[in-house]
DNA sequence: TATGCACCTTGTAGCAACTACAAGGTCAAG
DNA sequence: CTTGACCTTGTAGTTGCTACAAGGTGCATA
């Protein structure tokens, strides 16, 4: 199959396909006599695991040690999992962050129905408050 | 005050306050006799505001607007207000992707306990579950 | 046979928001 | 007068793509 039915498939751009095979994230394919890409069912799994992975957060480089790890059956498991708890303490991080900031965010505006004239509470609020994130 | 004391009060690396300058959002400092940035409590605020709002998930663009509507104190806070709802609305969003990926990776990791021999459930789910986020 | 069109190729540059050098200049202390 | 901390500019790297440009391929149609 060709770049263009593989990016139908995954939902990937064509260009993208292009990137994770110079990354070495994906592996070459094979080439026609015309020189197009010649992809495999292989490559079409390959490419439906990097996207989940990368869609549930993990980096390029994770995504890489994850393929590795599924690509030699033994030990991998304990591998795997460190990587998919190191990456869910990630996204707690993250969520938990959010959290804070959506906070002072609706206090901001609460703050500014408050005022009804005059100058912004929200600016103020911007200027002066403690620093909170990191 | 140089640029050095400047990044330690505000807690920004000196690299990046240049970097500021650069791209306008922090207005360009005075030169002492030997060429270095001289900085004012004015640009002490104004850095404050930028990283604060910067913290708080705004994109450059979006702060050099906050900065020009909190210059000009007419009518500028339905304008600010309106920023700021729109920043809300995007945290959320963000929040609800987040709680999403979690609810995955913690359902990969029970499925993996499960399993205490062979071969990695949670590979099986990577390469298999549906495609969930955008 | 020609030609039009969709698709493919490589290579390069751009995005955000910094960060990290390198090579050199300034300034106060010892 | 030298050491060391600090500063200057300029350029390149980071992550994960995305967007061209200039040209080649393959197939249906006039």
């Amino acid at each position: 199959m060709r770049i263009g039915q593989l990016a139908k498939a995954t939902g990937t751009k064509a260009e993208t396909i292009r990137y994770y095979e110079r990354e070495g994230i994906l592996p070459a394919a094979d080439r026609t006599a015309g020189n197009y890409r010649d992809y495999s069912n292989e490559h079409l799994a390959t490419l439906s695991f990097v996207r989940r992975a990368r869609g549930l957060g993990f980096s390029t480089s994770q995504v890489k040690e994850l393929l590795t790890l599924s690509d030699n059956d033994d030990k991998s498991c304990s591998d795997v999992d460190q990587l998919v708890r190191q990456q869910l303490k990630e996204v707690n991080r993250k969520i938990e962050n959010l959290i804070l900031l959506r906070d002072e965010l609706s206090q901001m505006l609460q703050s500014c129905e408050a005022s009804r004239i005059g100058d912004c509470q929200i600016v103020e609020r911007l200027a002066q408050s403690p620093q909170v994130w990191r």
